[in-house]
DNA sequence: ATCCGTGCAAAGGCTTTGCAACGTG
DNA sequence: CACGTTGCAAAGCCTTTGCACGGAT
């Protein structure tokens, strides 16, 4: 388990220069290259923390006057969670929300199921349940996700 | 949190006859009618310990001599999940399998990503991680799910 | 030239839904 | 007779893919 990557400020706009030179070495490495396409999705993506859908980043993109299209848009995201720089999740809809990971440590995620809202999480002793319980079973744990699902502190007050 | 459930001897055949008891009175109490596909569904998710897709639920009932329908399948899965006799989850791929919860306590899943078998693991350690950290955000949760994924002992091992 | 990348539209795969026919209370 | 149910096929949704065109090496 426990790539549990040190703790660093979220996002600031020196990482994500690093993050794209990230990825333009990943893309390097595998023979791809480096499109103005490619490059306006990773930063579309890198500079939000919110958890987004392939037709919201489309969305945010076309606004920003990128004409990119959808099929791109899937295939970047793709290669950028092979290239360790963004994450898939499911978090109990029915389509993938795509996140970055700049120096972003693991976590997890609550779902709030008024407003949408989701936080994100991390405990240590994750981990450790994990580790337990996968050793038990003679299991190797490559990765885990846990989402919660619930009410946030504004929604719940408003339970009248 | 935790309606942690008292440990029952996983599905004996007397649970199964409850089970259809209880999903009688849920459909009762909701002017819903107990029809014979609707058991027929029931049994064949409540005779198996395993985690169905609707189409697989689909293939035993015909392979049975039911001659459901994929959409009842699919109604009656709902109805037996809002029922909370059956639990609805998603693994790691692009669709959902249901497993019944006859008797079994609340578990989470370990999936190999090898051969697909799903083992399920229960730590009570997590109802305390996961109250600590919602109300910690002043979150109230109402259901949790954990998946971990990596290889099991048999496909660890085969990995020359 | 070769090979990768893009856009478009079509195809895919799971799930839901509209609708007419059917059965029970 | 009213109303819930079912089956079928069609529609929906997100996501992937085939293909021809275009660009970079």
């Amino acid at each position: 388990m426990g790539k549990s990557a040190v703790a660093k400020p979220t996002n600031g706009s020196n990482s994500v220069a690093g993050a794209l030179r990230n990825f333009g070495e990943h893309l390097a490495d595998n023979g791809l290259r480096f499109t103005s396409e490619r490059r306006a999705i990773a930063v579309a993506l890198f500079e939000t923390d919110a958890h987004l859908e392939a037709e919201e980043l489309l969305l945010r993109l076309r606004r920003s006057g990128s004409r990119v299209s959808r099929a791109t848009v899937y295939r970047t995201l793709d290669l950028l969670v092979a290239a360790r720089l963004a994450r898939k999740v499911r978090l109990g809809t029915d389509h993938n929300l795509f996140e970055h990971i700049l120096g972003r440590r693991q976590h997890e995620h609550m779902v709030c199921i008024g407003c949408g809202q989701v936080i994100e999480w991390f405990d240590p002793q994750m981990d450790r349940i994990v580790e337990r319980n996968t050793k038990e079973q003679g299991f190797t744990a490559t990765r885990y996700t846990v989402q919660v699902f619930g009410r946030c502190a504004n929604c719940a007050e408003s339970d009248s």
